[in-house]
RNA sequence: GCUCCAGUGGCGGAAUCGGUAGACGCGUUGGACUUAAAAUCCAAUUGGGCGUAUAACCCAGUGCCAGUUCAAGUCUGGCCUGGAGCACCA
């Protein structure tokens, strides 16, 4: 065995063998347990960086270990290639999408297989090629069968830099979440999922996965931002028509209806030029205008001065007859609840801020008897008792909530309502790279789906990428026209392309079924592996993907094609990589590239470090002394195995009683074993777990040294036993290293096909103790002891110690509590 | 403003149930080996009492203030700070 350690030159060789016999291939016929450990797939944005290298390296152990520990894992990896960069780069660099990513596709590739990760890639899924986007149209059509997407014209957010729309969860705070271009409010035709049909649900199961953080969680919840409240009708009193007309508002406050003094609409509401005057219809027309050019980032400022104009118009209050004005404001969204406001300045501090500004009267419903508020300063927010409520007065308010409602039900103008702030899910883009939305439009016969026997509906090749304004798509002369397949007469594709978050809403099921050319996937397949044992990846995701991904499964589940309702049962959502202090990216130029570290280090001691530092949910901060770190160890590794490779065997025996530094060794190894399982098992804390590799490491080394240079027999025995335990327990992390080894010490097959190693419960215990001696709980005094000392010997031993005779010496002892194993407190006066 | 998460040495972090605070590593300092360096090995490393060294001892200490307990980094209440998410959602 080389005495030195060349990762490179090991590297190289163990990744070819694997790759030659397909060592991580994935078989669905197995009697062992399935466990299914998935990666966020990646976009082939060039090359991988350290969150990737993060991510895969966190997934690769979890599936090398439960692997080892008698599972049949499914560790899948693909690409989520459709998207905007692809298209931009082509505009660029006049190349086409299909090349850029191909060839990003071929290096990270290659970087992927030098990281040692154990994929299965025969299950390899690419959201760009036709045979992956086939199925994405065609579920995008069960969908449709389903009543789940539709078309419709509606306010979306428009991103001018990106030349297309944006789905809500794409916005952040008013700018692109990809080019940070503030984006604007477009009227346009589009395609959007049903999503908000599912919110109840969504919000509910989350309760069904407690292997998810609270973060992820809260942070959907928020999302879904459901609410409990009522919706009551408020007749207009002179509608400039004539008409009979009401409009209808959503409040969750329903206590203070008699409170309400005016009332808002949204500026784009629709009936709002029906309930203007004649007078008003000039200011009206002109709020709405500036409303209209205000972007979103302008008109959702929270500390922007309110703003608003009369319509002229008023309505009754059905609660006490009062009459009180119409406005228009765009503090009220059209979008949530009706995009009407019922407007009580005493309890809500919008309407009492808009009321100060326009001087609009204020009346007092609500009241703490202990510390009444007249509500001049602010508005009273707080629980209370109802006032000057007609027969609801003396209730309490939360009370009231409901009283107040039934009473509208019942008068017929007024309904419970639960009310969401989720949107349906904006799929449709204007841009080239991503799967065509499979629909036609016929003269005659109007929107059809494109039949399911012609797809997929494959992207043009004739496009021009250098047109400005449009989507590239639109100047292919072979696209558009085609055939109705309804009538047979003249029809146009649909130009527009999904979402790239529609593809990745359903990767994970074809991993299950990854070459069925068939079927989108084999119903039984998916439900045998289903749902994802462990995913791992950016908290980034914990909306957009996750969210859409959830939604799929109980749509798709709902559409017959799978059986179980949440996608992934355990999440880990690991943290960013930093470094000196900042996340690393490209415009901060604090960036390490993989590649480097791969050559410089080998790609274990990459894998080790990037598990070394942190626990994986928190951030990472990158240091290059660290890196330099890891590599020793693994150095110092190597040369405890090389050094002693003479005296090693696989098939060692250790022979009780053993010589007493023999002893202690075994019992370290089966204390290793256990913590580093337990580590790993309890929430993947890897970090302890190096952190043990080092302890076993430095006992062995102790060991040596404390040997004479001969070996005896049953020190080689031990020595082979702690040797093997160790290169086993770092096996999924070290996996050439490893590897090496365990050929060079004669090993059969691979030490990745080896059983986990296994502890006894009596091994891993010392035989003796520290027993702490505390005095009125401070710690005064520790001492050796028999590990089965009984609870009286234990409390004897403590008050022998002549350090805690001189403690109490003059003191009466209260008490004296005993924990058995560990500690003894005396308690004295 | 609301929600969630976090706060421990110079740094990353460790500490099943409340039971030795600071494992393991980085860095630093000193030493061994070497002509020298690299590599390697050994030792020290929370602060203070304590500015010769050695050995020992004592006190304080896990963001702050209270509380529960024989015993609190850990539990409870109230704050402070940082990060993340949502945010005119009626």
């Amino acid at each position: 065995m080389k005495e030195s350690y060349f990762p490179q030159e090991i590297e190289k060789k163990w990744q070819a063998v694997w790759e030659e016999t397909k060592a991580f291939k994935t078989l669905d016929n197995s009697d062992k347990p399935k466990y299914y450990a998935l990666s966020m797939f990646p976009y082939p944005s060039g090359k991988l960086h350290m969150g990737h290298v993060r991510n895969y390296t966190i997934t690769d152990v979890i599936a090398r270990f439960k692997k080892a520990n008698g599972f049949n894992v499914l560790h899948p990896i693909g690409w989520d290639s459709f998207g905007l960069p692809a298209e931009n780069a082509a505009m660029k660099h006049n190349a086409d999408p299909e090349t850029w990513t191909d060839e990003n596709i071929a290096y990270m590739t290659k970087q992927l297989k030098m990281l040692g990760l154990s994929y299965d890639w025969d299950r390899e899924v690419t959201t760009c090629k036709p045979d992956y986007y086939k199925w994405t149209q065609w579920l995008f059509l069960q969908l449709y069968k389903k009543g789940l997407v539709y078309k419709k014209e509606a306010a979306v957010n428009w991103c001018n830099e990106c030349g297309t729309v944006l789905a809500n969860e794409q916005v952040i705070d008013g700018k692109c979440w990809r080019c940070d271009s503030v984006v604007e409010k477009k009227y346009l035709s589009q395609w959007f999922i049903k999503i908000t049909e599912y919110a109840d649900v969504l919000l509910e199961d989350l309760d069904k996965l407690p292997g998810w953080g609270d973060n992820v969680k809260t942070m959907q919840a928020n999302w879904i931002g459901k609410s409990k409240g009522a919706i009551f009708n408020f007749p207009v009193i002179d509608a400039p028509s004539g008409e009979e007309m009401y409009v209808p508002v959503y409040t969750t406050r329903p206590d203070t209806v008699f409170g309400i003094t005016y009332l808002v609409v949204a500026p784009e509401y629709k009936d709002i030029e029906k309930l203007t005057t004649a007078e008003n219809e000039e200011a009206v027309e002109e709020y709405r205008a500036n409303a209209r050019k205000m972007t979103e980032i302008e008109r959702l400022s929270t500390d922007r001065v309110k703003t608003g104009v009369p319509l002229g118009t008023h309505c009754r209050n059905p609660f006490n007859g009062e009459v009180f004005p119409l406005w228009t404001a765009d503090y009220a969204l059209v979008e949530y609840g009706t995009g009407a406001v019922m407007a009580v300045p005493t309890h809500d501090e919008r309407d009492f801020d808009f009321a100060k500004k326009y001087n609009m009267p204020m009346k007092v419903v609500i009241e703490n008897p202990e510390n009444p508020s007249d509500c001049k300063d602010a508005a009273y927010t707080e629980p209370g008792v109802l006032v000057n409520s007609g027969e609801f007065n003396g209730m309490k308010n939360n009370e009231a909530k409901k009283a107040i409602t039934k009473w509208a039900v019942d008068k017929g103008f007024g309904e419970f309502k639960t009310q969401y702030r989720l949107r349906d899910w904006l799929i449709s883009r204007q841009r080239y790279w991503g799967a065509p939305i499979p629909v036609v439009y016929c003269e005659k016969c109007g929107i059809q789906a494109v039949p399911e026997d012609q797809l997929p509906v494959m992207l043009p090749k004739d496009v021009d990428f250098s047109v400005a304004g449009k989507s590239p798509i639109t100047t292919s002369k072979t696209f558009k026209d085609t055939i109705c397949p309804v009538c047979g007469g003249h029809a146009v594709r649909e130009t527009d392309t999904m979402d790239t978050f529609v593809c990745s809403s359903w990767y994970y099921l074809r991993y299950a079924d990854a070459n069925n050319s068939e079927k989108c996937f084999d119903r039984d397949v998916v439900n045998h592996w289903l749902p994802v044992d462990q995913y791992v990846g950016g908290i980034e995701h914990a909306i957009l993907h996750l969210l859409y991904s959830r939604f799929f499964t109980k749509a798709l589940r709902d559409c017959g094609l799978l059986d179980f309702d949440e996608p992934f049962k355990n999440l880990l959502t690991q943290g960013m990589v930093l470094k000196d202090g900042a996340k690393m990216s490209k415009s901060k130029g604090n960036t390490v590239d993989p590649d480097e570290i791969f050559e410089n280090y080998g790609a274990d001691t990459a894998r080790l470090f990037i598990l070394s530092d942190s626990p994986p949910a928190r951030d990472f901060d990158w240091s290059d002394a660290g890196v330099e770190g890891c590599y020793k160890f693994l150095n110092r590794v190597w040369r405890l195995i090389s050094t002693n490779a003479d005296n090693i065997t696989l098939d060692y025996k250790l022979n009780f009683p053993l010589e007493k530094s023999n002893d202690d060794l075994v019992r370290t190894v089966h204390m290793a074993i256990k913590g580093i399982t337990n580590d790993i098992s309890n929430d993947f804390q890897f970090n302890t777990v190096i952190s043990k590799y080092r302890e076993l490491t430095n006992a062995i080394y102790d060991w040596q040294g404390g040997k004479a240079s001969e070996y005896s027999e049953e020190d080689k025995q031990v020595l082979s036993f702690a040797i093997i335990s160790l290169m086993k327990l770092m096996s999924p992390v070290a996996v050439h290293l490893t590897e090496e080894a365990w050929h060079e010490l004669g090993g059969v097959g691979s030490i990745h096909e080896q059983p986990w190693c296994e502890w006894d419960e009596n091994l891993a215990k010392s035989s003796s103790i520290t027993l702490v001696v505390q005095v009125n709980g401070k710690v005064k005094d520790k001492i050796d002891v028999d590990a089965d000392l009984s609870q009286d010997e234990m409390k004897q031993v403590a008050l022998d110690s002549p350090k805690i005779k001189a403690q109490i010496e003059g003191k009466t002892i209260v008490k004296t509590i005993v924990v058995p194993g560990k500690l003894v407190n005396i308690v004295v006066k």
